[in-house]
RNA sequence: GCGCCCUUCGUCUAUCGGUUAGGACCCCAGAUUUUCAAUCUGGUAAGAGGGGUUCGACUCCCCUAGGGCGUGCCA
């Protein structure tokens, strides 16, 4: 049977390394499954609630998605399927597994508190459930509208977690999940199984915040006649000061990391591999990350999501990147001086960007540091007439037995003259490509 | 409060009753017959605390401490 998963992110913000973790992880699962073309990954647009939902954040997410190589098989939109989840309504409610209840937030409120210093678990009372039709519609004539409630069955409900193992939820220790509200808006639950239902799902994988939810669920899916897929849920990131993430990361959205210049590659394989037993170092392609990805790799607490784990791989994703990959966005930079530029520069970046650095050191203009400039200018008066690439080892050998400086007290100040920067590549390369005009230039002081 | 999950080097983790407790990152050292970086090689470094069970426990059980999650007319 061939693997479906789903991704059902809500368009009401950007997407997030929490969020997006779990959807790589289903993404990962469902490419990483044997046979031909793998699982299917369908992306559900989870749009139910119209008021904070808008067009910008759903273009956002499939921005997003795209960027970071997670590609979708389908794509479906909740907000298009209210029909079918109104049917799923009739049908509950004529199982006598639905009903009306009409307590007010605060009211409902206040119970939990009460309950909660008596120290009783703050669970709905299905005071609802008592109701005579004609106390429903004395409350209906007092001008209150019903949210209506999913009768849970209250027994233990099992299943094997491919993430966790054997779990268990105790139903009875639940209140009655409110499945529509007050003004008919369906909650996540319910289109959530429904579509599950209808979209084939073999296996749903989330954050093991959805645990209790879990429990909730599969007694849906029974009541809807249904047989519920397979679980995993995963442990929730942290971050490095080891509080917990997954709520409150507006700063780490996928856009702003992409704005700062880190790599999708470097972003997903970070994502995929904390909390795990692989290494901490970049996979070659996300295909690749699929092909290694197992839930028994995973830890069972959670991981920690530490912004200088994703600065390295981030730089060992560039160290790797061929010219042909690079070539395109050098362009797009101003920045494409041809391979042996790019092999030459490619081991010292951080950030991609950071190439245009580069790129005017060696094709534009830089402005020496010069600290000793009758050393540099007995070292200009050596620099032989045609640069290459073994260039700099000869000539590096003559200046220090003209002058006796050696080590860093010799390439330091060589390097801070030819590039205007303390640091950078290997000198051998760069210098044959800034030039022998450029390097007599700046070695005399002048900008070049 | 109650429920579920968790706790091994600084960090991410392996181990599923008997191991010199392994790997990766960081860090340190050496190499690249003299530079920062990159690269390569080597090294330092761990089982939260307390009780059990057992010939033997990181591994199984209990308690304590700590962490994550849940307990919504959020998802």
């Amino acid at each position: 049977m061939t693997v479906r998963v789903r991704f059902a992110p809500s368009p009401t913000g950007r997407l997030h390394v929490g969020n997006i973790r779990t959807g790589l992880i289903n993404w990962l699962f469902a490419k990483g499954q044997h046979g031909e073309e793998g699982g299917v990954f369908v992306l559900r647009i989870d749009d139910t609630d119209l008021e904070r939902s808008t067009k910008e954040y759903e273009t956002g997410i499939e921005t997003d998605l795209t960027w970071l190589g997670m590609t979708w098989d389908e794509r479906h939109q909740q907000s298009a399927r209210f029909p079918v989840y109104t049917q799923a309504v009739e049908r509950l409610k004529a199982a006598g597994r639905l009903y009306p209840a009409y307590e007010t937030q605060v009211e409902l409120d206040l119970r939990r508190k009460v309950q909660l210093s008596q120290g009783l678990p703050p669970v709905y009372d299905r005071a609802a459930l008592k109701l005579s039709e004609a106390d429903r519609k004395a409350l209906e004539a007092e001008g209150r509208k019903p949210h209506w409630r999913f009768r849970l069955e209250g027994k233990r409900v099992k299943w094997n977690d491919l993430a966790r193992g054997p779990c268990e939820v105790d139903t009875t220790s639940l209140s009655d999940p409110v499945l529509i509200r007050e003004d008919g808006a369906f909650l996540y639950t319910l289109p959530s199984v429904v579509d599950d239902i209808d979209m084939a799902i073999t296996h749903v994988i989330r954050g093991e915040d959805h645990v209790t939810n879990t429990g909730v669920q599969i007694e849906i899916f029974e009541a809807l006649g249904a047989k519920s897929p397979e679980f995993a849920h995963t442990t929730l990131l942290v971050g490095s000061d080891g509080a917990g993430l997954s709520k409150r990361l507006g700063s780490l959205s996928i856009m702003d990391l992409r704005e700062q210049g880190y790599e999708p590659l470097a972003i997903v394989s970070h994502l995929a591999r904390i909390g795990t037993s692989d290494p901490m170092e970049p996979a070659g392609s996300i295909e690749e990350l699929a092909a290694a990805f197992q839930f028994g790799k995973m830890a069972r607490h959670p991981g920690r999501y530490d912004f200088e784990d994703l600065a390295r791989m981030n730089a060992a994703v560039l160290h790797a990147m061929d010219y042909a990959s690079a070539q395109p966005r050098l362009q797009n930079l101003g920045a494409d001086l041809g391979e042996t530029f790019w092999l030459a520069i490619r081991s010292n970046l951080s950030r991609f960007a950071d190439a245009s650095l580069w790129a005017r050191v060696v094709g534009g203009t830089a402005t020496p540091i010069v600290e000793d400039q009758a050393f540099l200018s007995q070292a200009a008066a050596l620099l032989p007439q045609t640069l290459d690439g073994e260039t700099w080892h000869a000539w590096t050998e003559a200046v220090k037995a003209a002058t006796g400086a050696k080590g860093k007290g010799l390439y330091a100040p060589l390097r801070r003259a030819l590039t205007g920067e303390e640091r950078g590549p290997e000198m051998g390369p760069l210098l044959a490509l800034i030039g022998r005009e450029k390097a007599l230039k700046r070695l005399a002081g002048e900008p070049a």
